[in-house]
RNA sequence: GGGGUCGUGGUGUAGCUUGGUUAACACGCUGGCCUGUCAAGCCGGAGAUCGCGGGUUCAAGUCCCGUCGGCCCCGCCA
């Protein structure tokens, strides 16, 4: 192993071009991979930028012996001649292929032990190796240019929002817990044994201080913590750019995230996309994709076929339909191929997605094809197939429920054949806004309504009439904006008036008591003159995922937890010391 | 909380359906050869009680039960 010294760094591994041949070069880096041909040895270096083919001749004595000891993941500083290469040996394949640095002087700053799994490998290491070591994962170019990417997006945001005369203000990480929502992960006080601060789950109350602080323009790009279970794109922690700004409504919120979102594609992608976005409304996505986030990149549309259904002989869609339930369908356009098994999974998919059965009819020339068949007429099966058009060799899925069940069932389904089907472009983005979303849901458990997006979500003006007739029927001032079927954004305009505020928590059955206790700060704040006010909140790290066209967030995030919540690199959460606990009064079970 | 799936030398996989001799292949590692390769090539070598525990059996990588871990999904995630 060998210092330094005063050796510097004169170019990096992916910067060397030919107009550079002749050159005195220094460059560092780790062994990507090394060649010994009994005489002549070759190193790839790497880094960051790049990969630089090292010559080592035999000619150089001493320090060839000691390339020769060169092993990959070293970590080496070369210095050396840039020069051309031979006639017929250019590397197409890397941006230095047509030089090479002819060794003249070697330091092994440090080796390295032979790595878990191979860094610059052609196969895949399997996940739970690269968490472990992920030093080594994130050594590899893929997983730098998602960083990079990740990078890129931050500089982009900041850029846009600076522009735009929004200002950086950070929020507290330990801040009151608040109910609603998602689990709190809880911290411990010291000096207040038995009491506990939340990390934020957003910095949503205090994005709206600040605006009654009169800010009017605020933005931070924010870590935020769920204590809720993983999935591909969701972590126990992630990363928000949380927006919020005074005296606007809905379309000026909207219209400032479509600049930023047409920046984002410019500068990251080098894609114009043109403004406005499309828009659906919350009720449309529903009956058309079965989703309040749609999947606009391919067809296969949902159709409600509750009238149709109700004239036929078949007994379950009767009874539905006289119980005043509907019939939903899909139309798979060549279906009619499924095998059995094929079918029976996705009934079984169908079941598990909360339907009580899925019918399936294959369309033939002649009519239909399937158990239920019979019970159809000409007629009904004729208007049927109109519908999409369906034609023969298509297969036709059924599900007879009320309205939102089915269509959240078919949305599902039409999700899956279009995987299996392979009916979804590659590369391609496509955003849409869903608006007029419901501001209430009913939640059967605790017998109340649930505000959908957060409790001080303003109804639309010429629905609050029906806040108190209606409750099912009030749509939201929010908005989310939808990226290839993927949730990256989603805001609302607040409630700002004392007395509105009221009658939601009357609404959601939260007492004055119990108003006062969780949120009282906030109403406190709103009764010195609070502006009208709305944001929006991206998640960062699902956009950074689509943006760099990977399948999940932990490929974009530097340090994820596994689905279990667990960091497997450095072992959290953990056990602590009995004296920790001791100070913070607290006792376990 | 529930469902699915995977777990086999250091790595990635095959073998498991239908139990049966020495667990196969590629990469990596290692010894040797080789002066122009670039996922170098050629010859040789080491390296696996098949995640863990129990069961069935004359016999278990293979079948059964349990358990742990990774991943995907439902619930959950205002």
């Amino acid at each position: 192993m060998e210092k330094l010294g005063n050796w510097k760094r004169s170019h990096t591994c992916g910067a060397l071009r030919k107009e550079n041949a002749g050159a005195e070069v220094t460059l560092m880096g780790w062994v990507d991979s090394w060649r010994d041909h009994g005489g002549v040895f070759f190193v790839d270096l790497r880094d960051r930028y790049g990969k630089t083919q090292i010559v080592f001749n035999p000619e150089a004595g001493e320090m060839y012996q000691k390339a020769k000891d060169l092993r990959n993941e070293f970590v080496v500083a070369v210095r050396g001649q840039v020069a051309l290469r031979p006639t017929g040996m250019i590397n197409k394949n890397i941006a230095t292929g047509e030089i090479e640095v002819a060794a003249k002087e070697l330091k092994i700053l440090n080796p390295a032990k032979v790595t878990p799994f191979e860094v610059s490998a052609y196969v895949e290491a399997a996940e739970e190796l690269r968490l472990k070591y992920r030093y080594l994962d994130l050594r590899r170019p893929d997983m730098q240019r998602n960083l990079l990417i990740r990078n890129e997006l931050y500089k982009t945001t900041r850029a846009y929002l600076d522009r735009h005369g929004f200002v950086d203000i950070e929020t507290p990480i330990l801040m009151r817990s608040t109910p609603e929502g998602a689990r709190d992960y809880l911290v411990p006080s010291r000096l207040y044994k038995g009491s506990f601060y939340a990390l934020p789950q957003s910095p949503q109350m205090y994005k709206q201080i600040l605006m009654v602080a009169g800010m009017d323009r605020y933005f931070q790009i924010v870590r935020c913590f769920r204590d809720e279970d993983t999935r591909a794109d969701r972590q126990p922690e992630f990363t928000q750019i949380d927006i919020e700004m005074s005296f606007v409504d809905q379309e000026d919120v909207m219209a400032l995230v479509e600049g930023l979102t047409a920046e984002m594609m410019q500068n990251i992608l080098g894609r114009k996309i043109s403004l406005p976005l499309p828009r659906l409304t919350y009720a449309e996505a529903m009956a058309r994709f079965g989703s309040d986030k749609p999947d606009l990149r391919f067809g296969l549309e949902i159709r409600d076929v509750t009238a149709l259904a109700g004239q036929s002989e078949f007994k379950i869609f009767v009874e539905t339909v006289t119980g005043g339930k509907t019939v939903q369908a899909l139309c798979l356009p060549g279906g009619a191929k499924y095998s059995r098994k094929q079918i029976d999974d996705l009934a079984q998919y169908a079941t598990q997605m909360g339907a009580k059965g899925l019918v399936t009819l294959k369309v033939t020339e002649s009519g239909w094809e399937g158990g239920a068949a019979k019970f159809f007429s000409s007629g009904v099966i004729g208007k049927v197939n109109a519908a999409w058009p369906a034609k023969a060799g298509d297969l036709l899925l059924f599900v007879a429920d009320e309205e939102e069940k089915a269509q959240k069932v078919l949305g599902a389904l039409r999700l899956r054949l279009a995987q299996e089907e392979k009916l979804i472009p590659e590369n391609s983005f496509n955003f849409l806004w869903v608006v007029d979303f419901p501001l209430l849901e009913f939640d059967e458990e605790e017998k109340r309504w649930m505000a959908r997006h957060h409790p001080f979500t303003a109804p639309k003006d010429e629905d609050i009439a029906l806040v108190d007739t209606a409750p099912e029927k009030v749509r939201a001032k929010a908005y989310d904006l939808v990226l290839n079927g993927t949730e990256i954004a989603g805001g609302s305009i607040r409630i700002h008036q004392r007395e509105l505020q009221k009658k939601m928590f009357n609404l959601l059955k939260l007492s004055d008591a119990e108003a006062e206790n969780k949120f009282g700060f906030l109403l406190e704040a709103f009764e010195y003159g609070a502006p009208p006010h709305g944001g929006i909140a991206f998640g960062f790290d699902r956009l950074v995922m689509l943006f760099a066209g990977r399948k999940s967030i932990r490929d974009v995030i530097a340090f994820p937890k596994t689905n279990a919540a667990l960091s497997l690199m450095d072992g959290a959460p953990s056990p602590v010391d009995e004296k920790q606990l001791r100070e913070l009064g607290i006792k376990l079970a």
